[in-house]
DNA sequence: CTGATATCATTTGCATACGAATGAATTTGA
DNA sequence: TCAAATTCATTCGTATGCAAATGATATCAG
């Protein structure tokens, strides 16, 4: 038996499970099965729209016109994400693009009259969606949830 | 007025911002990020694999073989995710597939050496992402997160 | 004023993620 | 037993998500 393997028993001896390595446990992975269930939530509120393309209306609802790597930087999204976004929002109406005036880069993004009645309709089921995700905690458990969740975002 | 209209003056009256939706406070769009923050970090860590393929690679360490469609069960992912997952695992030699003896449909996949030896060398490396994500929390915050976070997903 | 830098947007390539449809194999139930 | 239902895997289409490269424009520094 080679050294290492002595040390390994050690090792196992004083923990007991330190070999033992489980992916529930953490963070991420769970992290990635919450968000997961979320947009399972979400999709079965709002079945038209996904939760980024949700995120740009209810920003540009929120802040009004403002340029396209602006928003992506408001939504969490880098600018190759936000463009598929945005041509896909555009490609439904809900969503109008211009011609900055000044600055020549910059493509302005605004909601249609179409686009403001959609994020209008949707806001109640939004909150419903955040509701229902929520729904598996108490309110006082839920709040305690949002404040770290916040620090770790 | 209907009831429903009197109920909502009432919450508005106690709330104040009733009718400003801020994104930045709707679950969904925090959990988007902090998910995005731990991508982030493991992909610093270690850049040679992705968040699901270590998922897979340390499920197959901890059950051993098993079928396609089981490990994506265990590690939440669906069909179509997991076999696009394996495929380029496999194509890496990490691990390999058989079919089973008994059930035809089945397909068996595994670790090979090298996947074992792989993610035998990752794990640590995995412990440390935990760490690094939970780093903004102390650690009675962090044991609060996990075990609210475990119930949501 | 002008060359170096920085910013904005686009494009490409790769990797999840999932709904829906399909085909093969197995299990169930009348 | 055998038709119906289920399970397993694959394929297709669509939508994020991000790194890297590129081009156009704007800003800064000397």
């Amino acid at each position: 038996m080679s050294g290492e393997d002595n040390l390994l028993r050690l090792v196992e001896a004083e923990d007991g499970d330190e070999n033992n390595y489980h992916l529930q446990d953490q963070v991420g992975f769970i992290l990635r099965k919450a968000h997961q269930r979320h947009v399972s939530i979400f999709a079965s509120h709002i079945g038209d729209l996904t939760p980024p393309q949700f995120a740009a209306l209810a920003k540009l609802y929120d802040i009004g016109e403002t340029s396209q790597n602006q928003l992506g930087t408001l939504i969490a999204m880098d600018a190759a994400t936000v463009k598929g976004v945005i041509d896909r929002l555009k490609a439904r109406g809900l969503v109008e693009v211009s011609k900055h005036e000044v600055d020549k880069r910059r493509l302005l993004v605004n909601l249609t009259p179409e686009g403001r009645e959609a994020i209008e309709r949707l806001i109640p089921l939004a909150r419903t969606i955040t509701e229902e995700t929520l729904a598996p905690l108490t309110a006082k458990e839920a709040a305690t949830f949002l404040r770290l969740l916040a620090k770790l975002a």
